[in-house]
DNA sequence: CGCAAAAACTTGTATATACAACCAAGATCA
DNA sequence: TGATCTTGGTTGTATATACAAGTTTTTGCG
């Protein structure tokens, strides 16, 4: 089978929301009439409607219907987006600075952090995301060199270390903390903040099948940057399986 | 029917791998075997295995088998949780102190989240937290009257508003963000902050069946707090349906 | 022994069927 | 009119079956 039926419903039906054929909490074609249309058994057209509930993207009531949900449910605080994504989805433009890209011996939280002993190389990559002109977000990045040995030869120029390690190395787990914090001078100076200025620091641990692979420190200045999520939940009523 | 047989077999298995029994990467029964040990169709045995492996529980590679996944993947940084759980959970003790709770002209920016009129009344509640005798969070809160016009008789000091809100309407959506700031000197005093320092506010908007609820600014140092979360992918070669 | 073919087992997709649970609207009756 | 019952439509659960597709193990042949 090229492609599975119960997709191609799936498919369709988001097609149709898409485009606005069938608006927010209005009423979507039920088991039946989607066997019927597609010429499928009800169960496979109850598969689509099924995941499509999982999605967030309808809810279902039982012995009322399907209704298409909201539509702004999707994006999550945890998606690991690529900053370059980000700036671009905004419509800006985005450039990378790499400040420096060498080996250099572990530091203790660092080691721990990555599985590796105190003082043993580490790879390391200072680099500055740029909205338009404005330096947006200061990324100091250590690499697992038992994982990732050809990191120290990227051109991060080319490709943001985010992207490239989750190409080279499949991403099993990630684990994020955020703070608040006061920017040392350094960091400062490579934010170009006059002052220094609440920032938000996102850490990032990435894991891959092996082991943990990366510790980056994601620096922005609390004016410039912030995190959002959006949860939806299913309307008073619909039901949860 | 009681309790559905494919939930019976979920939960057979989620007993079986927190108690340990399945420990991770373990294989666990395939779709046949559980049919049989349940006296169920393999249909009704696959929906628990898939159900599992929505959930993050399982993951399944087609010819192979079903597995336990790594355990640590529950938490989300957008689950809403309730701060007074969150500190119980850390094996502190949890204690709130009601600043304020009154009726006032809704500043438009209020307005304008919770689909109010500008200057019309809103309810406000201004409560700290405490995680054993420090403060924790400054807990701002603007309340839509209009859906909870008992909002503003409640006893704080029992239940927390989320708690409270939660009951009373059921959320359907909810809207994070989360920024860094330097806290105005109101917030320092009653976070008893000798100096400004970093602090991390995560902005709360939330909706019920009938619209905006409330609007909650929720500061805490960033010394003192952090959000952390944590994603766990299904292991390399898994299937992701 | 080494290699290839076959078999066995696993998950994935799809169908047809049956009945249960729930809801809304219409029909019926007092 | 107003309350109750019936009926049809919808989703929810469960079964038995069939075949496809992928992996591992076994078998058998050269």
């Amino acid at each position: 089978m090229a492609v599975a039926k119960f997709a191609e419903i799936k498919d369709f039906m988001l097609t149709q929301i898409e485009i606005g054929a069938w608006p927010e909490h209005s009423r979507v074609p039920s088991e039946n009439e989607l066997a019927e249309q597609f010429s499928v058994s009800r169960m496979t057209a109850r598969r689509a409607l099924q995941e499509l509930t999982e999605q967030g993207i309808l809810y279902r009531t039982q012995g009322v219907g399907s209704f298409v949900a909201a539509l702004k449910s999707q994006s999550s605080l945890l998606e690991i987006r690529n900053i370059a994504d980000e700036i671009h989805s905004r419509g800006h433009s985005y450039r990378a600075q790499l400040l420096q890209l060498t080996e250099l011996p572990c530091p203790a939280t660092v080691a721990a952090a990555l599985g590796l002993k105190h003082n043993e190389q580490v790879y390391f990559s200072l680099i500055v995301h740029f909205e338009d002109s404005h330096p947006l977000q200061l990324e100091a990045r250590y690499v697992n060199p038992r994982q990732i040995p050809e990191y120290i030869q990227q051109d991060f120029a080319q490709i943001t270390p985010h992207l490239y390690l989750s190409q080279v190395a499949p991403l099993t787990e990630a684990e994020h903390t955020v703070e608040a914090i006061l920017p040392d001078s350094f960091t400062c100076q490579h934010l170009q903040l006059k002052k220094p200025e609440a920032c938000l620091r996102l850490t990032r641990r990435t894991f891959s099948r092996d082991g943990a692979v990366s510790l980056a420190y994601l620096t922005s200045p609390g004016s410039r940057y912030r995190l959002g999520g959006h949860l939806n939940f299913a309307p008073a009523g619909a039901t949860r399986s």
